[in-house]
DNA sequence: GCTTGTCAAGCAAGCGCTTGCTTGGTAGCA
DNA sequence: TGCTACCAAGCAAGCGCTTGCTTGACAAGC
């Protein structure tokens, strides 16, 4: 992604990048149409033109953000599905994988981005984001098929996998890093939750 | 709640609701802060100065639309939870009551707006409405325990609750009026996720 | 060794437009 | 006459974005 040009030094100050991660943050923070162009240049310590050199328009760097926040949930969910497990540790694997990049330090910014901000998109970028969408939804479905397949869950249907996505994603909204929980602790009672036996009365 | 004059006439135009409501479903279809006065004026007929006779700013129009987003999901699903029916009649009957605010042509702009804009209030206002969510989401935490009395769940944790509003709020992000499901279908569905047991193969 | 040219990366200033909100006035009713 | 509910006009501030110019790094030419 960063090889366009013969230098790929070690450890190069890469400023795309850098008001991505700015943008993602304060999408997050205030929303995408609450941030200005000057908040984010001044996160990253710029001047208030100067982010314009890298990107084209504001849009542009929603659309940065976004495919960012999905790609990489993708990828981590992609890495556990295909772990090779039995079906309820490699869903438990997914869990973990899908909530480690919500409410994680990298990830959940752009996650938050791709879940609220999206919305801002024009109906062309939205279509993509959908399919994309699918495109993940489908490992899920997947899994939830291997669980009903070794009698762990009663109900695989497509309601049943926005249920759990639902009660996956609403963890933003209350999830604290301080808070008494941690990322792996949701993920093993969430699979309790929705497997519902192996559990103490 | 429409009663502070003495004349509570039977189908008096009442411009100050009918901004509310203008407000309420731009808010959700573009946001807060995508919103402009001008949006909400044009939307009820009025010049873009006018709304101002009946709001001092924009900000307390989302005051007015957060509160009243709340006040009508607390109402209904309260009602639904007093019931007296059995512990699972009164819990559908609440998930129902919940999605009805949340889906429905009444409610849904007031909840959506509830759900994502009640970030752009400031943090006493924003605290005021934690308190309000508390209460509501007792009388869910007392459904989740008798639930369990009668042994048709396993656990009645404060996650559990987490969970269970998630997956009920996140339907706002799928569900759609003219989709092959009712919001009737959606909570007895939902009903079955969270209990397992009464369903057939 | 010194000049010259090129290029990526950014700055300072500001343009045209939109924003939330204010103001002075007024039509309609009691 | 006075009050309610509104309009038309406009203000100051802030917005996304553009522009002309500067800077530092690097290589070529002599």
């Amino acid at each position: 992604m960063a090889a366009s040009k013969t230098k790929p030094a070690a450890e190069e100050p890469n400023r795309r990048a850098d008001i991505v991660r700015a943008a993602g943050r304060l999408f997050h923070e205030k929303g995408y149409s609450a941030t200005t162009i000057r908040d984010i240049a001044h996160a990253v310590g710029m001047g208030s033109g100067s982010p314009f050199y890298h990107f084209k328009t504001k849009h542009d760097m929603l659309r940065a953000v976004v495919l960012e926040g999905i790609g990489a949930i993708h990828q981590a969910v992609a890495k556990a599905a295909n772990s090779g497990k039995a079906p309820r540790a490699t869903f438990e694997a997914m869990l973990r994988a899908h909530l480690d990049q919500l409410l994680g330090e990298q990830g959940r910014d752009f996650a938050a981005a791709l879940l609220h901000e999206s919305r801002h998109l024009d109906p062309a970028e939205q279509a993509e984001l959908v399919a994309l969408k699918d495109r993940y939804e489908v490992m899920w479905q997947k899994a939830l098929r291997d669980l009903k397949g070794a009698g762990l869950i009663a109900d695989d249907s497509h309601v049943a996998r926005l249920f759990l996505l639902g009660a996956l994603n609403w963890t933003v909204q209350w999830y604290r890093p301080e808070g008494p929980r941690t990322v792996e602790q949701i993920a093993r009672q969430l699979a309790s939750f929705v497997i519902g036996k192996p559990q103490r009365p």
